[in-house]
DNA sequence: TTGTAAGCGTTATCAC
DNA sequence: GTGATAACGCTTACAA
């Protein structure tokens, strides 16, 4: 700045103006120093911005995973949203871990983010501790609550797979299954599934937890074992679209039919559902306005507005197509 | 830091030891330093660090698209490495486009990044400019070039569609087809095994060339378009597994057999692909090697070891199953 | 509209 | 082994 101020007959400090508030310098001197700045080809130093004005114009984001579409696709929207307003984002994978999350948030605070993404809302004792005592604001995504460590964006997962059991009711299924990955929410849908469908039938509910992400190949191992365990007729609810494409395979090389024999039912409404054979049923959670609103949500706090935003209900909608 | 010193009975600077060099501090002030910063709760600033030392512990990375499994699960491997060694990973999309490349850069660099990693070898003129003046290592990858800015980790995609029109004819087919999504280097291999399968068979080969990323749903399209030009019997190249997915389906739907009617080779080599109807032949790619080498190199580079890496070929396999 | 001076919270370089 | 002192490259009063 010292060196672009003496080509432009200026002091550092107008320099910084000219960059940081281009209406307070008069246009001559600003085009003296665009110049002088092309000229020079400076690049502005953020670190030391950021140490002088104790804004770093980071944001942190944490996620599961970041090759799952699911928080992939959500993170697109959300730093889109966030890059429009000159902030960069720093995004971890936590993988499913409280402790990681824990150590990734504590190496993270040394950057002095503006604020923070976290994903669902069970978090560590220390986590919480340390996202108080950083006092910046801290939106957690995927999931409700009425007690937020700051601000909370997602929708009800029980509701999710209560009202899914309601709809394989009334599509008249009789009896139902259950096969879930690894990631804590998922297991809520499929608890709240089983209760309410057992509640509904009486009939018992068989269920299929996975020790790892979800994909098409475990989908399809899932089919082979429900088969294996006796169930060959009725509806499943998948915590996936991605169970629920392997077991439309797994079924179809078994020459069962689906719907008519085995039904699928899966969560995310992936771009691929709707063109599979046959397409997807499943609960579709509109990622777009969730990474949106998170945005918002940071952005609005980070400017100072202590607005009373705490919580946000961003619903889901079950999609009707023919695999259930 | 002062506050910790004050609590240990220490000066700032022996604070600053500690945590940066603790061997050289005397173990019992050492201890008494950690107490304090336990009591404290301090947490490290390390954009003043960052200042301080002109390291940023920062490592910029510029892909095409984060929800692309592609990119994302190297990117993975990536970040794993980078972090194991202190460092954090300032991920931004680029979204297949130059321009938008460059202003990215620009916007990084003000963050002084100690590397940089970028997708491909083709960069607008500003862009070269920016990497070549700030005088940061840099590592280019998927692609391969004499002439890398500093580091570049790939193979040959002209070599891949070679070689693969080399396997198409092996397996017996006669006529060949090719679809290809907005992906420049997806091009180079499409238009490399376009020239091969031509020269080998003195046939013509269709190409389809999407505006748009891969996806199951564009591969159905993809085959459907083929088919309304007549092509009905063949090998079909696709730049993704997820297009090859899509033709699978799409043909099923048609009651056209694969590999007996549409034979159909993919790119990538994704999870999935193993576990289709039929599986699919594709091309792999060892992300977690390209990822791991592309960090290994440019940690190697910012510890100074300006070591003679300039180009790592880390190949490709032609896996094949039953899809072709 | 522009400039001066005092930080921001560290690390680097010495000296002790 | 420890401490004083001077940067690091900016921003933020405040003064002119």
């Amino acid at each position: 700045m010292e060196t672009v101020g003496r080509l432009a007959g200026v002091s550092q400090v107008t320099v910084s103006r000219a960059l940081n508030n281009p209406k307070k310098v008069s246009p001559q001197t600003l085009k003296r120093i665009q110049d002088a700045i092309a000229v020079t080809g400076y690049v502005p130093n953020l670190v030391a911005g950021a140490l002088a004005s104790r804004r770093s114009h980071l944001v942190a984001a944490l996620v599961p995973s970041i090759t799952n579409i699911v928080y992939s696709g959500l993170m697109k929207h959300f730093i889109d949203v966030i890059r429009a307003s000159g902030y960069h984002v720093l995004m971890s994978e936590t993988g499913f871990s409280q402790e990681e999350e824990q150590a990734i948030v504590a190496a993270l605070l040394s950057r002095r983010p503006d604020g923070l993404l976290l994903t669902g809302i069970h978090h560590s004792a220390g986590t919480r501790r340390m996202l108080l005592s950083a006092g910046i604001p801290v939106v957690e995504i995927w999931d409700i609550t009425d007690t937020p460590v700051d601000i909370c964006i997602g929708f009800s997962h029980i509701k999710a797979g209560h009202d899914v059991a309601d709809f394989a009711r009334m599509r008249g299924y009789h009896r139902a299954a259950a096969v879930a990955a690894n990631d804590e929410r998922a297991l809520r849908r499929k608890d709240a599934f089983c209760a309410r469908f057992s509640e509904l039938t009486k009939t018992d509910v068989p269920e299929i937890c996975l020790d790892s992400a979800a994909s098409i190949s475990r989908g399809r191992e899932a089919l082979a074992r429900l088969v294996a365990q006796g169930f060959d007729k009725g509806v499943i609810f998948c915590s996936s679209d991605l169970l629920a494409h392997g077991i439309i395979i797994e079924a179809q090389s078994r020459h069962l039919n689906v719907p008519q024999d085995i039904a699928v039912i899966g969560f995310g409404d992936q771009d691929f559902s709707a063109h599979t054979l046959p397409p997807i049923t499943t609960v579709h959670v509109d990622r777009e306005i969730l990474g949106a609103r998170a945005a918002d949500a940071l952005l609005s706090r980070m400017n100072g507005n202590d607005a009373n935003i705490r919580c946000i209900d961003v619903g889901f909608e079950i999609i009707a197509r023919d695999s259930a």
